[in-house]
DNA sequence: TATGAATGAGTATTCATTCAT
DNA sequence: GATGAATGAATACTCATTCAT
């Protein structure tokens, strides 16, 4: 769940199932500072705080504050992807597949959009993000690929259909997550937004 | 275009032509600024040299830093309901309507995206920006009589379908400007997003 | 009233009607705002507002602010000596002079103590203000003069005796202003400082 | 000897022994400046570098400038009144109890009165000092109780007597301190308020 | 190892003063 | 002359990071 990642820059490898919780403990207070205070406002102290440990701590798992960024975007980024792959295998036709993969989304989704906002509005100081790059390029890949197999285009320009459609879906849940949380919850939201991408997808169709 | 807002706390009235300049070159230059370097990068002193003008210059006008943002914020936000605003009146077709609105939406956003995402980012320091909360109200509201009239619900509840309308739109629109700009050039996004909406719309009147 | 003084670097002589008013709503308004601000809050903006005046128009006469002190400071201690020197003259008695002194000083004290405190706290700043060491002098010069006279010592050493009972009334004086307002008013001070006064000069007396 | 104030409001309330130490050093330090630098140019820097400590380490234990100075009201006054209290006890003649109290005034004043002058210079500034309030009060109160007990009065009305008597001391006692430190040190002081305190009671005694 | 005291470069902010209009 | 916009050195304050205990 943990494992370090090639963007952080973890100062001492942990061994013992104790700096495994403690370093656990510090990229969730991360998670949660984020989200409930803001980039601005949240301090190697206050996440120090958080999780419980000294500030001294923090540092001796960490070589500085950016590097837990990086850590928090790897670990969302990594249990969102889980999520997906349970999908990509066997899909017989483009709906059943979307749908599988809407509701994937949405899943992995849940109570981690607010903090995953400010991470991407620190992109200017997080490396690029090799890991989640990759798995960004997989996953467009892979709609691309079902766009190409059900679309009967003769000269497949499915690139940006494929970007649309994860953007659409990727906007849809952020909003919701943030001005209507319950519709998450209740399954309507979910009902939507297989009906937005059906309908892309029968638009698509016909040209 | 720089009237007064609730939002922003100016500190000095401008009484001069000279100083009213100033206050839109201080504005201006922190959107510059935010798009370019992200909100912690983005200094006080910063603003100010790329305005042109002093740090005392600067906090003649603005009691501090995140006073600005609130200005910027309203500005933009003031921009685009303009440009909405021109589509709302005479709307034949639900399908004309989406089209027009959707394409004065792209307009509108060209380059302000990158500063626009970074005052989201600190809307936890931002107060809560009333004229803004306004205007999404207002185009949701439009956007859900728009529903209303052209589906044939007996008991319409289109509140989470205009919801996911504009959320839709907007994650595509941002996204692109992000990572695909010259598809908001070039037209291409536009036609996307068209049958995104236009398949959405067909798969509503099927219910 | 406002005649240019050593102390003060009056940028330019003011000859008009006009700038002799605007001078004194200056140094009237130093006044107020080291009063009820006192002087950390005190700033060259506050007291040209204070005067009804631009900051522009504050520096066409005064070249700095410490200037408007050093004003100050001669304006309110010129009151009092003016008081003094109406004394001064024919004393019969060392208690008539004493009274009529304390009387005449609490007199000029009346609205001045707390701006003459801020001043006093600024004396690191101010430049040595000759006219008012003169003026001490020449009261402290007066006392012991009275006592060298009214004491039966054979060898008078009456410089420290006439600088307590300076300080002691000055003390009182200052504090009851602060303190006990309403006993400057109705007499009952001046009664109980004549007390002060006498009973040390008979102390004095019996040595 | 510094143990939190209802005045003051710590930052970090210090745990190790050496946290203390850098505490007490920051007060004394601000005690010195104040004293020979005066309010204005007393800086947060200044303190610090006087204290040997960084301005960041000021900032630890300090929310502000000013709350040094709440601290620093605090020990000054509170090292007063632990003086003044150990003569409160047995008196049996006026006299007798305020030469003692007098001397221990004088004892406890030595160094602090330029600080402690800068200090009621800033009380615009300084938050109600409920603890310095009180204290005067208690002295007040004890003064009265000495006239009530040694006046022949029959309707004894010693208020302000109290009062005159207290600012006469403190006025003297501030001056010297300020021009006459020698008197101070060689006992000549003591001598002369003596005269003062004895001739007032005596005074007192004829009405 | 864990702790928290200490550091100081970096930012925010103020305010005396100048100068174009 | 009067005005107030502009200036920038000086100061207040923050926070990532180091290090003694």
């Amino acid at each position: 769940m943990n494992e370090p990642t090639g963007g952080s820059r973890r100062r001492r490898r942990p061994k013992q199932q104790r700096s495994r919780a403690t370093v656990d403990a510090i990229v969730e207070a991360a998670r949660r500072s984020l989200g409930r205070y803001g980039a601005l406002r949240t301090t190697a102290e206050q996440i120090a705080r958080i999780a419980g440990v000294s500030i001294g701590t923090f540092y001796q798992y960490f070589p500085d504050k950016i590097s837990v960024y990086s850590d928090l975007l790897d670990h969302l980024s990594g249990r969102l992807h889980r999520q997906l792959e349970s999908v990509s295998a066997p899909a017989t036709t483009a709906e059943g597949a979307l749908s599988a993969i809407v509701s994937a989304y949405l899943g992995a989704l849940r109570d981690n959009v607010a903090a995953a906002q400010q991470l991407l509005g620190q992109r200017h100081l997080l490396e690029p993000p090799e890991r989640l790059q990759a798995r960004h390029k997989q996953l467009h890949t892979w709609l691309v690929g079902l766009f190409d197999q059900h679309l009967p285009n003769d000269a497949p320009q499915n690139d940006l259909p494929a970007f649309v459609l994860l953007k659409a879906v990727h906007g849809v849940a952020h909003g919701a997550t943030l001005e209507k949380p319950e519709t998450l919850a209740d399954g309507s939201l979910e009902h939507e937004l297989l009906a937005l991408v059906r309908g892309y997808l029968a638009e698509r169709k016909k040209q």
